[in-house]
Formats: C-alpha cells, sequence, structure tokens
DNA sequence: GGGCCAA
DNA sequence: TTGGCCCAACGCCGG
DNA sequence: CCGGCG
C-alpha cells in the first residue's frame, strides 16, 4: 500500500532486518545511544595535558578549549575517553552544521564558545591511569567512564537507552534525530570477529517536484540529477537535488517523460544559485525521495530516490517546515503610541502577512527601517546585517552606489520575519532584485508621492501610467505605500539577467517624462520640494542599482500602522480611497476575507525591450 | 534592540 | 558594570 | 563649515 504523505521516519532499509532480527533476537544483550551528530575525537590525558584527536590521527585540541578546560577538571590525569564533540542549538538538538560552523578543527575563533558552545559526549573508556581497559566488556568499561569522571557543562556522559530497538529507533526519528548506535554489553572495544556494533540510521522521506534535470555524464544514461523543489507559500522552493536511487530503464524513461516537459522557465520562485546549467522542466511530475535530513539551507542532505508518485498533485507538495524558534521579547511596548499598537501585534501582523509577503520579499535584499523606540522616536535605517543575526536570515554582498560593497539582511521564511519584527524593523524595503542576481532588477516601480495629502492627484497620475503600461501589454499592478502615495509595479522577470537598472530606470524616466509633459502643472521628477512647488513627484530614482521602496505588506512609520499594501486598480482609483486604510489592525479581516489582489497577476505579454522598443518607435 | 567601546 | 554610540545616503536648508 | 531635515 501507499502510504499517505509521510513526515514518518523508518529505519533504513538494512535496518530493518536488523531490528526485527538480531537485534529482537538478542534483546538484552545490546545497548542503544543516540547517534551524535558531531565529530567524534578521542580525548586523551596525559601527565596532566589534555589533547583531543580525530579518528585519523589530526590533533584538534585547540579547536574546542572548552572541552579541554572540562576535561582537565578531573580527578584523573591519565585516561584515553571515546566520544562525540557536537554543538548543540537552541533546543538541545545537536547539529553538525553548527559545528562546522566554529571552523573545523581548526583553531577556535575567539568568542566561538559562547556563540557555538561545544560539548564532548563521551560514550566509551580505552584507558585509565595507565591500565588498557579495551579487553573489558563494554558495559564495564561504560561503568568506569561513568564513576571516573564527573560530568557537567562541556563535558558529558552519553545516555544508554535500553529496551527494544524497533521502538527506542522509532522514538529517536519522530523527535528529529539522526538515529541510534546499537552495541553489543559484552564486546571489548573494536573486539570479537562479528560485529558488535551497529548504527540505526533514521531515513526521512518525503514527496518533491521534479523542477529539472542535469544532463547526464561519462557513461550515465537519460540524465545526471533531478533537480527538487516544494511549495512553500505559493512558491516553489529548491529543495536540492537527487542523482542516485535509479536503475538504467528508469533513466531512460524518466529522461523522455522529462524532455517533453522542458521549458525555458525556471519554475523557482527565485534561481537557486550555484546550480549549474539544468534543464528546467514544467513542474508537473512527483518522486519521492529519500534522505538522512534537512540542511539548514533547506536542501536534503544524502538524498536517494524511491519512485514517481503519480498519484500526488504537484500543487499539493508543501514542505512544512519546522521553522527555528524566534526568542521573542518585550511584545507588550507600545510601539505605536497613537493606536497604543504594541510589538506583540506588530510581530503577529508579520506572522499574518508571511505568506503573502514571503511571495514578495523572500530571497531578495531588504533594507530595515528599525524603531526600536517607537515610531514617535527616532528610528535608523540600516542596511548592512549585523554579524549577530540568526543562521536563518542570510545575507548578500551588493556593490554599494558608493564605493564599497554592502552585505544585506535576506530572509526566506516566518521565522526571518518574526525576527525582523522583534529587532523592531516596523518598515522593510526591498532591493528591486532577487539576491542571486542583484545586476538585474525584476520588477520597475513608479513611486507616485503627493507632496500634501494631495491624492487625488495621485489616482490621477496611476491612472494615466496604468492606461500605458496596459497599451504596452506591461500589466501593472498597484500597492497602497500605507503612507501618503501609491506605487505601481510591472514584472521584468521574464527574461532573466537581459535587463539592467540602467535600462529599467531609463524607461521607467520615459514614461514618466511623458507624464510631465502631460500635465506639467500637476506633475514632476524635481526631487526638491521647493522646485516642485507642490506638484506630485513621479519617484522614478527607485529603479536604479541598490535603491529600494517599501515591500509589499510593510508597515510603515505612521501614528496609524498604515500597511503596504497590494490593492486592486477599483480601490487605487476609487475617490474614497486612503493609502492609509490598510492597516497592522484591519489587515486580518481583509485576509480572511481571501482579498489577495496580487495573487492571480496577469502575466506580461511584452517584454520590457519590446516595450521600450514600441515607445520608441 | 543589541553589540561594542570607552569610562 | 554602565552609558553612549552606531546602525543609509543624498542634497538641501538654515545657522 | 556643520548638523538637522526630508
Amino acid at each position: 500500500m501507499i502510504a499517505k504523505k509521510q513526515r514518518v521516519m523508518l529505519a533504513t532499509a538494512g535496518d530493518e532486518g536488523l531490528v526485527d532480527g538480531l537485534l529482537a533476537r538478542e534483546a538484552g544483550q545490546w545497548l542503544f545511544e543516540v547517534k551524535q551528530d558531531g565529530y567524534r575525537v578521542v580525548a586523551a590525558g596525559e601527565d596532566g595535558q589534555v589533547r583531543l584527536w580525530t579518528r585519523n590521527g589530526i590533533d584538534c585540541t585547540s579547536a574546542y578549549p572548552e572541552v579541554v578546560r572540562a576535561l582537565n577538571d578531573q580527578p584523573y590525569q591519565d585516561f584515553e575517553i571515546d566520544g562525540e564533540v557536537v554543538v548543540r542549538d537552541a533546543s538541545g538538538q545537536a547539529r553538525f552544521e553548527l559545528l562546522q560552523q566554529r571552523g573545523g578543527i581548526a583553531a577556535a575563533r575567539a568568542g566561538v564558545e559562547e556563540e557555538l558552545a561545544a560539548t564532548y559526549v563521551a560514550f566509551d573508556i580505552l584507558s585509565l591511569d595507565g591500565v588498557d581497559l579495551t579487553p573489558i566488556t563494554l558495559d564495564r568499561r561504560r561503568g568506569l567512564l561513568g564513576d571516573a569522571f564527573e560530568f557537567g557543562g562541556a563535558l558529558e556522559l552519553s545516555e544508554l537507552l535500553e529496551g527494544d530497538a524497533a521502538e527506542l529507533l522509532a522514538k529517536e526519528c519522530a523527535a528529529g534525530g539522526e538515529g541510534l548506535i546499537a552495541k553489543r554489553t559484552s564486546s571489548g572495544y573494536r573486539a570479537g570477529r562479528s560485529r558488535n556494533w551497529y548504527k540505526l540510521k533514521c531515513l526521512r522521506r518525503d514527496d518533491m517536484v521534479i523542477a529539472g534535470y542535469t544532463e547526464p555524464k561519462g557513461s550515465r544514461v537519460g540524465f545526471g540529477a533531478l533537480v527538487l523543489g516544494m511549495n512553500e507559500g505559493r512558491r516553489l522552493v529548491y529543495t536540492g537535488r537527487v542523482g542516485t536511487g535509479f536503475d538504467d530503464a528508469t533513466l531512460k524513461s524518466l529522461a523522455k517523460r522529462l524532455a517533453k516537459l522542458r521549458t525555458d522557465v525556471c519554475p523557482f520562485a527565485s534561481v537557486p544559485p550555484g546550480l549549474g546549467a539544468v534543464n528546467w522542466v514544467t513542474p508537473e511530475l512527483v518522486c519521492e525521495v529519500g534522505f538522512g535530513e534537512w540542511s539548514s539551507s533547506g536542501k536534503v542532505r544524502h538524498p536517494r530516490y524511491l519512485g514517481l508518485r503519480p498519484d500526488k498533485e504537484a500543487t499539493e507538495v508543501r514542505r512544512e517546515r519546522q521553522l527555528p524558534e524566534v526568542k521573542l521579547s518585550n511584545l507588550d511596548k507600545i510601539y505605536y503610541p497613537a493606536i497604543e499598537g504594541t510589538k506583540g501585534e506588530v510581530v503577529s501582523y508579520y506572522d499574518l502577512v508571511a505568506p503573502l509577503m514571503l511571495a514578495e520579499i523572500a530571497d531578495r535584499p531588504l533594507v530595515l527601517e528599525r524603531f526600536p523606540n517607537g515610531v514617535k522616536a527616532k528610528g535608523f535605517y540600516q542596511k548592512n546585517t549585523p554579524d549577530h543575526v540568526p543562521d536563518y536570515i542570510s545575507r548578500v554582498r551588493v556593490d554599494s552606489n558608493s564605493g564599497d560593497s554592502i552585505s544585506y539582511s535576506v530572509v526566506h521564511d516566518e521565522a526571518g520575519l518574526r525576527y525582523l519584527a522583534n529587532q523592531a524593523a516596523l518598515v522593510m524595503h526591498v532591493l528591486l532584485s532577487d539576491a542571486a542576481d542583484p545586476a538585474h532588477p525584476i520588477e520597475i516601480i513608479w513611486d507616485l508621492d503627493p507632496t500634501g495629502d494631495d491624492f487625488a492627484r495621485v489616482q490621477q497620475a496611476a491612472l494615466l501610467l496604468k492606461d500605458r503600461l496596459d497599451d504596452l501589454g506591461l500589466a501593472p499592478r498597484v500597492k497602497s505605500t500605507g503612507s501618503k502615495g501609491l506605487h505601481i509595479h510591472i514584472d521584468i522577470s521574464d527574461q532573466p539577467g537581459v535587463v539592467g537598472y540602467d535600462m529599467s530606470r531609463a524607461f521607467a524616466s520615459r514614461l514618466a517624462w511623458e507624464l510631465v509633459e502631460e500635465a506639467p502643472n500637476d506633475f514632476s521628477l524635481e526631487f526638491s520640494k521647493k522646485e516642485r512647488q507642490g506638484k506630485l513627484l513621479i519617484d522614478v530614482l527607485r529603479n536604479g542599482h541598490a535603491s529600494h521602496a517599501a515591500a509589499a505588506y510593510s508597515l510603515r512609520a505612521v501614528p496609524e500602522a498604515g500597511a503596504a499594501a497590494p490593492i486592486s486598480w477599483e480601490e487605487a482609483l476609487d475617490p474614497e480611497f486612503r493609502p492609509r486604510q490598510l492597516t497592522m489592525r484591519n489587515m486580518a479581516e481583509r485576509l480572511s476575507a481571501g482579498i489577495d489582489p496580487w495573487a492571480d497577476r496577469a502575466a506580461p505579454t511584452s517584454t520590457i525591450t519590446g516595450a521600450a522598443e514600441k515607445l520608441l518607435g
């Protein structure tokens, strides 16, 4: 029977026999330990000098000073113990990636011990006070280990699990662990002809959408690897690739099916960086993939193809990521005094809009406008990402207009938004590019910004611009800025890497000029308020390299907590409409009514290059 | 909001 | 330990 | 020439 959507985890195929067979038959003769996701390290104390060695004999003593200290601080000075160095995340789960962030086995960076504290999980002892313990049985060695050392802090004693192998393994896998190590209690250290220990690995499996494939290399037939994705919110996100688990017949038949689905359009919301050449396909085939674990960048580790799932709909393949917990603080602090809006409300607001907002700003460089003391106090802009942000927020370097480059924050998920909200980043701006390709804009924005509260003139400009963009086949969208004006957007992502900022800004200026020529008393490109004489500013400078605009669904720093909200053209042109009428307070009602004006955005029927020609010609 | 640096 | 500083970039103004 | 403002 084909199982339902599985987040179920099983032992690997080989282990099932082991668990049901040997380990069940010899119940009671085996003990189990949690498989630690770290580096195997032998710690040797000699004349009060502790050294740490990897299994292949590399000295890594200086990499884990806190472990060395803990071992120096013991009643015995001469010993040799076996264990695993791990770094735990906030929830106590050992994670290999965190360990790697310490910089491998080189000497530890200063300060890393607080950030990414290492723990040595001891599970065996080889010698004590010069006495070789390897011949005696495992359970006696364990007893000695437990008695001879004082555990705590950076030194832990590996927990022994006793009982039914299948039950223990199921429990560990369900808890998100890596697996178990089974060891024969009567065995000496590395002794015996028969195997006296086994790894029991948890295997995750999930359905994934096939988004593309790579060309085969060498004698390989069909294709090299499948490029995989899963839906998150309304985006298809890259989840890694799988190149093993196929036989030749599968390779050939699948290659044939995929060839028919070939397309030039990358189906991912943003092209995964560093993927190399991929033949994209229309994302409609679903396959099941077995894998070891999720990496923190959301890709499968040790993936294995398990077969097609013709019974599954690609659009229903979702990833519900277990998001990292975001520490929140000061939730009762007032950020919007005029409406007594608290930080807690701000966080809830961003939770609420996250699915729609992420569709617009995930994987794009962000500029933050932060108000730790509320909107009435002075805030500050932040472009560079501080060193201390959690790893579920990433960075992208973009050359700035003035010399040096800037490391912008990039969020990928709800956790990122929550973190920023908790950081009082009330207003979030985006650059007009994807993080993967900062040199090329993916949209053009006309910012209609009235000098006073002259919204009628904003609407007049919006309508003129809309008509022109419609005529050019560019499918304009509109959003309320949440403050005074409107933003008119068009998508130009249909030719990735073709349109540069020079061209998009030139195009934006050109249209803006036409508006100014048409109504020179109403509109102006002039930045200075004085020169502008109360006319409406059509701000096209936002389309320059490294320029930014308030993101869809971002809150604004106005007293009533206005939100920059996608709106329909009907709303935008309604004489009653005001940009601040959509706020942190009423967005929930709007969204639960299913209002999502940009959901079914029309695809442009013309490219920007085509439109530019039409405009000039 | 939170790290850093100078008292 | 505490307290101030910093966290964009530009052009414009007035002092 | 500098600091605050938009």
